[in-house]
DNA sequence: TGCACACTGTGCAATCTTGCACGGAGTGCA
DNA sequence: TGCACTCCGTGCAAGATTGCACAGTGTGCA
C-alpha cells in the first residue's frame, strides 16, 4: 500500500471526471445519443484521451474506476479450508456489497443500460474479462489448469451468469430487494443442480 | 416449407459468398488482418453490402448461413414430457451434430480464433443474441416469463457457457474427442451442481 | 403482360476504435 | 539541483459501424 503518487492520481482524476460525465450525460439523454466527443469536452480532456481510459464508450459507463482483480482479492480473502463454490460466492458477496456502497449511481448505470437494449451485447462483452480474471483466480486457488482443465472455465461462467442475472433483478426491482438475497436465491438454484423452476 | 424464391436465394448466395471469402482470407492472413473491403471485393459485391448481411466482421466468420432459432427449432422437437433440462440438452446436441456435420470448416474457425485471442470478447457479444434466443425457448416450453422468472435466463446463461467451454476443449484436442461426449461432461457438471472439480 | 410494392445492393457521411509518434510532466537517482 | 526514464495527454490516419436515401430487380396481383 505506498502512496499512488502524483502521477497515479492525476490519471484517476481523468478517469474519475470521465466516469462521472459519461453518466451525467448517458442519464440524460441516453449513452448512444451522446458523442465520446462531448464526453471528452465535458471532462475537459480531448477526444483521443477517452481511449486512453476506456477502450469502448461502454466502459465510461460501467467502470468509474479501475476495478480489476477485485474478485481476486476478496477470494484470496476466503478461509482456505471452503471448498471453491462456496469461496467464490462469498467473494461475489463482497463484490456485490461494494456495489451497494453505491448504490445510486449503480442502479441510475442498470437504468441507463435498460433504457437501451442495443448496449447489452456490449456489456457481456466487458464481462468477458472479469470472467477470465475469475477463472484463473479459481484456477489458482484449485490448483487447476485454466486453459486444460473444466472446472474454473465452468465455475467461472456460470458465476458471471448468476451476476448478471442478479443485477438484471435488482434493478428491475429498483433495488428494494437485498442484492445479497438475490444472489443467494441464483447460486442456490445452480447449486441445486437447476432441477427445474423454482419460479 | 415454401420454396425460397429468386430474391431470397441470391441474398442467401451473397452471404454465402461473404462468409466463404471471409474464411479463407481469415485463415490465411488472420481475421483481424483482413479488411471488409478486402472481403467485399473478393466476394464480389460492395463494402456497404457486407454490412447489410452481418452487423460485425466476427459474424461473417461464425454465421456463414442465418442460423436464427436454430435452437428453439430442435427444442420443440422434443419429447413435451422430458424436464426443462434434459430436453434443452438434448436440443443442443442437435445444434452440435448440425456442426459436426461440417467439421472441417467450424474446426477452421475454431483456429481463427483460438490464434487471435482478442476476438474472443467480441464472439461473446455475438452469442448473446443466441441465449436471449435460447432463454424464450425455454420460458415457452416451461410457461415461464422470461423477463420476470429467473429460471430460463438462468439455464439459458449456463448452458451458453457450457456450449462454448465446450467448444473451446474440442478445438482444443483438434476436434478427436466426439463434441457430444465434452458437451455432455460440462452439463454433468452443471446438472450435479458444480460440487466440486471433477478434472 | 403490366403495375405497384418490397427488398437488396450501393454510395455518402457521421461516429467509433485503434495504432503510431511526439511533447511535456512526474519519478528515481547521482 | 540536474539527468535519464517512464507514462499520460494529444494529434493524425486507417479501418469498422451505422443511419439515410436512391436505384434496380423480384414478387404479388389485376
Amino acid at each position: 500500500m505506498t502512496t499512488p503518487g502524483l502521477r497515479e492520481r492525476k490519471k484517476q482524476d481523468t478517469r474519475a471526471a470521465l466516469a462521472a460525465a459519461t453518466l451525467r450525460l448517458a442519464v440524460e439523454h441516453g449513452l448512444s445519443a451522446v458523442t465520446v466527443e462531448q464526453i471528452a469536452a465535458a471532462a475537459g480532456v480531448s477526444y483521443r484521451t477517452f481511449f486512453n481510459h476506456f477502450s469502448v464508450k461502454e466502459e465510461a459507463l460501467l467502470r468509474p474506476a479501475g476495478t480489476e482483480r477485485t474478485f481476486a482479492v476478496h477470494l484470496a480473502e476466503q478461509d482456505p479450508q471452503l471448498p471453491p463454490l462456496p469461496a467464490a460466492r462469498a467473494a461475489l458477496r463482497s463484490v456485490l456489497a461494494d456495489l451497494d456502497a453505491d448504490r445510486e449511481a449503480w442502479l441510475q448505470r442498470l437504468s441507463v443500460i435498460a433504457a437501451e437494449p442495443d448496449l447489452l451485447p456490449r456489456l457481456v462483452e466487458l464481462g468477458t474479462a472479469d470472467e477470465r480474471a475469475m477463472a484463473e483466480a479459481i484456477a489458482a486457488r484449485t490448483g487447476l489448469d485454466v486453459d486444460t482443465d473444466l472446472y474454473p472455465g465452468l465455475l467461472a461462467a456460470v458465476l458471471s451468469c448468476a451476476l448478471r442475472v442478479t443485477l438484471n433483478r435488482w434493478h428491475r426491482r429498483g433495488g428494494q430487494e437485498p442484492l445479497d438475497r438475490l444472489f443467494g436465491e441464483a447460486v442456490d438454484a445452480l447449486a441445486a443442480g437447476l432441477p427445474g423452476p423454482a419460479a
